[in-house]
RNA sequence: UGUCCCAUGGUGUAAUUGGCAACACGUCUGUUUUUGGUACAGAAGAGUUUAGGUUCGAAACCUAAUGGGACAACCA
């Protein structure tokens, strides 16, 4: 098969620059031609749509290598980590499509082996425990621009060295007394690579292994190793791990230089991309922590927030975030992705999916002057013009209905398709109408209208054929139930909110984010259930709130749908 | 006064690895439409940050400049 089938057989099968490193990979038979990768979150906030990124690239890339992608919790920190976010990430990750081989796994479970890799290192000289505080640690540590300057514990004897980490170890110090460093180069440009602290002393209990340790090692050499053991090929990470790389290989090699029974493991190999960021929105776990903490939000599924809770609460769709994480490219630059992508991801899918639904969010009372008081009628309305299996259902109409305040204009202009008086439209799936007048109160708002009705215009009947080029979407008031609808908008009004100088993230909250409004919507609705979606026919796609019960509806807006006439005003 | 990474229409990613720049989103036009949606047809919009170099030929390779980013947590 050459590209150019793959490519018009399915759309998801695109190239980049990870995929070529694997292919180059792959040709020269590392690793004997095996490919597995890792999502490895740490267990300390929710998901959001970058991370989704990530997690989209990682599984797709085991799929499409004919490996797999394992879950990896990276637990190496106690006071920040907690079960609760465990459960909420594998949900998500699940929830998105995505499985891992067995169990998913834990940093916390090679602790044992960590340690005694540390060990190892220390008897080969390669690491030493130093005594020295935080600060003074910092301090010795140099500048980007100025080497570093050795710690007088740096040349303590293996044993010494041993001995102390082992009383680490079983918490015969304070925290913050000892650290374990690895003795590299304290002048290296990399600073990485200035004797890095590997364990700390950590007095807290974990989540899974309790009060069993009261050390702890510190990412870089924890996550190298993490991957060693799993056989993990490719370690993707986003590109401030880049300057990590050498440290990262380096704890390989000590530890494979240690131990030759390792030399014919699978070796893995860190490559890092561009993280995601998203215009209008900011993507920091801090700034998130900082919208939910300080209730501008109402938790981390707030249908704004930029979470995977969140989407999945505002109505987007997994396949939606497949989509969007595999238009969005992976590259090794920095920028930044306009939302209208995602919009038009989630509009995409639903357009085929959702059924269309009659729903006035910003009613107005409409009587048809001519129909008779008191008499109904159920007109047939298809469910999906873009999927007939959908069917079709019945939708009562009466002599009064709601319509949208803005399908009518008293002084429309000609471009206007729209109810105006004097001029005939269609109310969607039944009769044509003409509008004959209206109502104000005394303060000129429109109160009411009135129309006539034509009985031989009625929908499926042949009988008039005549053009009428307005159409609009209706409710009977008789029949019509009230829904709370939560009209959601972008939740700044900056396009890079995080990134500016003289400004916080939260001076440019949008005000009008979330507007609440009590909408008319066709009876059928009542039996809507929790994330069940919509199109409010002509207005956007909606879907069931969790909180959505038959006696109070309630719709979050996913996103609405494009509006051709708005732009022309 | 450092090391490393990056630079392609408005945005994001491509360019079969050196053969006169493509796709998606967005924008604009039209056609169809009982959704001003969808679908369809079409258009505008970059000559690839700049300057040198290599080459018959450079977005791609080399050098330098410029601009942007990362790095000095007992975070990951």
């Amino acid at each position: 098969m050459n590209k150019e089938q793959v490519d018009a057989s399915s759309e998801t099968v695109k190239t980049n620059f990870i995929h070529q490193e694997i292919d180059k990979d792959l040709a020269e038979n590392k690793n004997g031609g095996a490919v597995l990768t890792r999502f490895p979150p740490e267990p300390n906030g929710y998901l959001h749509i970058g991370h989704a990124k990530s997690i989209c690239l990682n599984f797709s890339l085991g799929q499409q290598f004919g490996g797999a992608c394992n879950l990896r919790f990276d637990d190496t920190n106690p006071v920040k980590e907690d079960v609760e976010y465990v459960d909420s990430i594998k949900e998500d990750v699940q929830w998105l499509g995505f499985d891992w081989p067995g169990e998913a796994k834990f940093a916390s479970d090679y602790f044992d082996q960590l340690y005694a890799w540390a060990v190892a290192l220390i008897r080969n000289g390669k690491a030493y425990v130093d005594d020295q505080s935080a600060e003074t640690i910092a301090s010795q540590k140099g500048t980007p621009t100025t080497p570093g300057t050795e710690s007088p514990f740096r040349n303590r004897s293996v044993e010494e060295n041993i001995d102390l980490f082992e009383r680490m170890k079983n918490g015969e110090f304070k925290a913050g007394e000892k650290v374990l460093r690895a003795k590299i180069d304290m002048t290296s440009p990399n600073m990485h690579m200035r004797d890095p602290l590997m364990y700390r002393i950590i007095h807290s209990d974990h989540h899974r292994t309790g009060d069993k340790w009261c050390v702890y090692p510190m990412y870089d050499f924890a996550h190298g190793q993490e991957d060693f053991i799993e056989g993990i090929t490719h370690s993707i990470c986003t590109l401030e791990f880049e300057v990590h790389r050498p440290l990262y290989d380096w704890f390989l090699t000590q530890i494979i230089e240690a131990d030759a029974s390792l030399k014919d493991r699978v070796r893995p190999r860190q490559i890092e991309f561009a993280r995601l960021n998203l215009n209008y929105t900011v993507m920091s776990k801090r700034k998130l922590l900082e919208l939910v903490e300080k209730n501008i939000v109402s938790g981390w599924d707030d249908p704004r927030m930029p979470t995977v809770s969140g989407l999945r609460r505002r109505g987007y769709t997994p396949e939606s975030i497949r989509t969007f994480a595999d238009k969005v490219g992976v590259a090794r630059r920095d920028g930044v992705i306009d939302v209208a992508l995602l919009e038009s991801c989630i509009r995409e899918d639903l357009n085929k999916k959702a059924a269309r639904v009659n729903a006035v969010v910003d009613p107005i009372k409409l009587i048809i002057t001519n129909y008779p008081e008191g008499q109904e009628e159920y007109v047939d309305i298809i469910n999906n013009p873009e999927d007939e299996s959908m069917g079709s259902r019945k939708l009562p109409f009466s002599r009064e209905v709601y319509i949208e305040r803005d399908d009518f204009m008293e002084d429309a202009p000609k471009k206007f398709f729209r109810l105006t008086v004097g001029k005939e439209l269609r109310l969607k799936a039944a009769y044509a109408i003409t509008c004959t007048g209206l109502k104000k109160d005394e303060n000129g708002n429109i109160e009411e209208l009135y129309a006539t009705y034509d009985p031989e215009t009625k929908s499926g009947a042949t009988t008039v054929d005549r053009k009428i080029k307005g159409v609009i979407h209706w409710v009977s008031a008789a029949h019509a139930v009230d829904a709370e609808v939560r009209v959601y908008d972008r939740l700044y009004n900056h396009e890079a909110p995080a990134a500016q100088k003289d400004a916080d993230h939260l001076d440019f909250i949008n005000k009008d984010s979330l507007k609440t409004i009590t909408a008319k919507v066709e009876p059928s609705l009542t039996e809507a259930k929790p994330l069940d979606q919509f199109q409010f026919q002509r207005v956007g796609y909606f879907c069931v709130d969790k909180d959505s019960t038959s006696d109070k509806l309630i719709f979050n807006r996913t996103v609405a749908l494009k509006d051709g006439w708005a732009k022309k005003k």
